[in-house]
RNA sequence: GCCCACGUAGCUCAGCAGGAUAGAGCACGAGCCUCCUAAGCCCGGGGUCGCACGUUCGAAUCGUGUCGUGGGUGCCA
């Protein structure tokens, strides 16, 4: 697959640099060491369409003035076969390049002959990643954090898959330690108060109605016959009961949210190997813990922490860090994955440097573990906060979510802003069908292309393809910018991979239906020019599969008619 | 107290491996369909990039300090 903006880069830097060379050997300008400099699109298009600084980065070394290393530099450069058409020295020593017209008919035939392919890259080819994500509490229903989290997690799993990754999803399900233990004295309070026992609820315990219909249905199951067993028989068979209906629940609406798995791993699990015992004791023997109190210790100032943390309970119990670190040893080490992403609420992030830190103890590479923080979502609706539900008082679900705004929406509004920052979510803008809603903008752009194939089928004049020399005519600058953006992609979704930042794509989406609008209304498709037709239907086409494949990336909907 | 993130237009946010006159959407005001979807395009006003120092040819971008907001700082998860 060619890269073609990558081409050009390349050969702008080779440019330059050769030229600088041969100026300093032929002894117009000093001998000195080549230093770093850089090749970027300038912000104002009037400086053309790449510059480089080579010439003030130089300034220094060579004691002359940048305008004139860029003068020495200009008159050695030859563009002839590369894909700049001009050069030119402007303001303080800048060199501007403009690209030739066969980068722009390049660009078309490298996304038509990529197709659903086009924007993927091979950059992490080889390496394996995991990306888990949501690992909501199995006790009760989705919060609107959890919503947050799965568009993100599942649309920064498609970004590494594109970016060359061998991706996986997973569900952490947190079935082990004090929150199943509330869990099972909730619903060991509510089944015997459905059978008139007048205990009351503590403050701390699970009061959502899910908790009394799971008790009810577990009565209607079984009658009365657990109030006559002891209290840890009745609570283990209500959580056997009751946690299975949970975790189906979980990935019910999940799929509906369009989330599936690989895995969905239990935490319990770790315990019942004797995994999460195992790291305590090789933290032990690499003299990394001590005792206090009755407590292991964990030496976490040694690693950079703040502070030690305790490992094990002076009760005995291990403490939640426990399983997770060893939760992550076995994705990096026994399962070995390149690369395990968590994405997390922001709240966790004291807690992320301490699992570094007993995992560098372990010897893992901890690099190997990226996290991702997200801040709180803030509900809106008419301008004002939305706290609680209206229909049940409680925090709005995901469910309630997604009957009242559709998935495309929550998905594509999630993935708006980056993750570490905070997200106004304005349940009115989401469901409203007009131009301010963002994600119609998108889809509309897809179902307006799709509607130009539509009449040239039905005017007897269908898209047949197109030839080099036809692209080479789009040459109006709404046809070249919007070319131009094309040839992005592939360098945006690593981009986006390498930062762990699926909110990238969302506005590569936006900028992109946005240039396409600005073609549609100054360039016409359907010209009794043949060849010019021909490139104009091209670039719809273009636009249409790179539009499609970046909606693909978080599953929001392409469609033909709007 | 200490640690972390954030602070850019009226609102929501981009930009931040330092670069040329700081951007977009919304909101507000004015235009564009006898022609491929007006769910679109176009023009306009609007800014002490929280504040102050520092690094440098050059700082919204890097460093230090400071103020503001949120979060963390449990033998909770």
């Amino acid at each position: 697959m060619t890269d073609i903006m990558k081409r050009a880069e390349g050969q702008l830097a080779a440019l330059v640099k050769t030229a600088l060379c041969d100026a300093m050997e032929a002894g117009a300008l000093p001998q000195a060491e080549l230093l770093d400099f850089k090749v970027e699109i300038p912000a104002d298009r009037k400086n053309g369409d790449y510059s480089t600084n080579i010439a003030m980065v130089h300034a220094r070394q060579f004691r002359t003035a940048p305008i004139k290393i860029a003068n020495t530099i200009l008159e050695r450069m030859d563009l002839s076969g590369s894909y700049f058409s001009h050069a030119e020295a402007a303001g303080a020593g800048f060199l501007n390049f403009t690209l030739s017209p066969s980068y722009y008919a390049d660009t078309l035939l490298s996304v038509e002959e990529a197709g659903e392919k086009y924007g993927c890259s091979d950059l992490f080819k080889g390496k394996r990643a995991l990306v888990e994500f949501v690992s909501a509490n199995p006790t009760g229903p989705m919060h609107i954090g959890n919503a947050r989290g799965g568009a993100l997690g599942d649309s920064l799993a498609e970004v590494l898959s594109r970016a060359g990754y061998e991706t996986e999803r997973e569900f952490y399900i947190n079935d082990g330690g004090n929150q199943i233990e509330k869990f099972g004295l909730s619903l060991d309070i509510r089944y015997r108060q459905h059978f008139g026992d007048p205990v009351e609820m503590p403050e701390d315990s699970y009061h959502g109605q899910d908790i009394i219909d799971h008790a009810a249905a577990f009565a209607e199951i079984h009658g009365d016959k657990y109030l006559h067993v002891s209290e840890a028989e009745r609570r283990q068979a209500l959580i056997a009961y009751a946690l299975p209906l949970n975790i189906a629940g979980l990935e019910r609406d999940l799929k509906k949210y369009k989330i599936t798995y690989d895995t969905w791993f239990k935490e319990s699990t770790l315990h019942e190997s004797g995994k999460a015992a195992k790291m305590v004791e090789l933290l032990t023997e690499k003299g990394w813990t001590y005792e206090l109190d009755g407590a292991v210790w964990f030496k976490a100032e040694q690693f950079g922490c703040e502070k030690d943390f305790v490992l094990r309970r002076s009760n005995g119990f291990y403490t939640y860090i426990v399983p997770d670190i060893a939760y992550h040893y076995n994705k990096l080490c026994e399962r070995g994955f390149d690369l395990a992403v968590d994405v997390l609420g922001a709240d966790h992030h004291g807690y992320v440097p301490r699992l570094k830190a007993a995992l560098t103890a372990l010897g893992v590479d901890a690099e190997k573990l990226q996290v991702v923080l997200m801040q709180m979502v803030n509900l809106v609706r008419n301008g004002e906060t939305v706290k609680l539900s209206k229909r049940s008082g409680k925090a709005i679900t995901l469910v309630t979510l997604l009957d009242e705004v559709p998935i495309d929406a929550a998905r594509f509004f999630f993935n708006m802003r980056e993750a570490n920052t905070h997200c106004d979510f304005d349940l009115d803008l989401a469901v409203e069908q007009s131009s301010q809603n963002p994600v119609y903008y998108c889809q509309y752009a897809h179902a307006r292309i799709c509607s130009i194939f539509r009449k040239m089928e039905e005017s007897g004049t269908p898209f047949t393809g197109c030839t080099k020399e036809q692209a080479l005519l789009l040459t109006a600058a709404e046809e070249k910018e919007l070319i131009r953006y094309l040839s992005t992609l592939p360098t945006e979704v690593e981009s986006a991979a390498k930062a762990l930042d699926p909110s990238r794509m969302t506005r590569y989406a936006m900028e992109l239906s946005s240039l396409f609008h600005k073609f549609y209304n100054a360039c016409r498709c359907n010209v009794e020019d043949a060849d010019l037709r021909a490139a104009r239907l091209f670039l719809c086409r273009c636009t249409r599969t790179a539009l499609a494949n970046v909606l693909g990336m978080l599953k929001v909907d392409a469609p033909e008619n709007m």
